[in-house]
DNA sequence: TTACATACATACTGGTCGGTATGTATGCGA
DNA sequence: TCGCATACATACCGACCAGTATGTATGTAA
């Protein structure tokens, strides 16, 4: 009876795989066997890391799915023109995720629709997550209209709320539908929203 | 052994209850005993009518989700001002269900996000009531531009999956947050786009 | 080297769930 | 009124699943 005696790398693996499964199935269509088997943990090990299913479950949010949204908007807190970054990030997101985006959709939405009713804890965690992602936007938007890259009128809070829809609905259209072609659609006529948020051209040259 | 015999009935209040159960747990965490329990019917019955829970779980979609979501748009084929109807209708959706969104989120969405990648023939279903939705819209649009309400050089196919990205995210928010304000402080900013569709005023007097 | 907490491993349990097998009541056409 | 399809009702089954009980290695500190 060989013991693994590793425990950090134990935890982290049990994580990794129970987030994957969790984006595939959603949280509740998870069972532990699925990540036991695809870790090779025993049961014993998982229940020694965590008291029950619901507690690896809201690990997978705070250190997986939480780092994962924050991550796709870094460099919005340093720049002058958040509306490019955003849009930046935008495509990035296609591109990087196109494939998993179009199979698996965005794993904070999947857990939003899925788990929100359900268990208050895991709406807890999520709601904190969404509020995180839209300060930050909003902040990015704020810091725009104070450089002037923004239009003064524009409400930051709004937009924010607004992207995130946006954002988190064009991943379920690309799961609906799998048409990415859709969703690249979609995503121009965004783009030409978030331009139209720049100030009129004050000293535009013919 | 008193027997019910209304079969019309009964299919119907199966298929009622089912959606009703599908759009609080999500299909997968809703046990047939659920369903049984709330309407009193048995279980023999049900097999009699559908002959498995998937079965149950595409009529819900056929007979329940997509009339319920091509029912808001409802208008938008006989009027030359789509982006009216548009607006009032996402403020007719934010009231309407305010509440019930609020917890459960939009059916069509819940579903989207928990059986895409999990069962293809409800994501064919999925698909196929989306692509309704979407030319809807896109017809709607395109009537616009003809009449001249909407600006001749907007992608109409893309404003409509913009829309429905934007309507489904919207409601993802609202369920996440459980808060209302963000949601409308979002409807107002794709408000605010949908009036940037409309040609500049010509003969706008002052 | 011993004591003890940590980090596993194995075996088992109670409950739930989808599905089935089988029996029975009801209406209707011949 | 007889035959038969329809529309139920009841009882049961095997699979799975979260969780537990219990045992066993392993590092560490005294």
């Amino acid at each position: 009876m060989m013991v693994r005696r590793d425990p950090e790398t134990t935890r982290a693996e049990l994580i990794e795989a129970a987030f994957d499964e969790m984006h595939v199935n959603g949280f509740q269509a998870t069972g532990l066997g699925q990540i036991l088997d695809r870790t090779g943990v025993t049961k014993g090990a998982l229940y020694h890391h965590f008291s029950n299913k619901q507690e690896l479950g809201l690990a997978v949010l705070d250190e997986c799915v939480r780092p994962m949204i924050l991550r796709q908007f870094e460099g919005i807190d340093e720049t002058d023109d958040p509306i490019s970054v955003i849009i930046a990030a935008m495509y990035r997101a296609m591109e990087e995720h196109s494939g998993e985006m179009l199979n698996r959709g965005c794993p904070l939405n999947n857990l939003t629709q899925e788990m929100s009713d359900v268990d208050e804890s895991f709406r807890l965690r999520i709601e904190e997550i969404i509020r995180m992602w839209h300060d930050i936007i909003a902040r990015g938007i704020q810091r725009g209209i104070d450089a002037g890259s923004v239009r003064s009128d524009v409400d930051a809070a709004g937009v924010a709320a607004f992207l995130i829809a946006t954002w988190e609905g064009m991943a379920g259209l690309g799961k609906g539908t799998r048409d990415m072609e859709l969703v690249v659609r979609g995503g121009k006529v965004v783009e030409t929203f978030m331009q139209s948020l720049r100030p009129a051209d004050v000293g535009a040259s013919p």
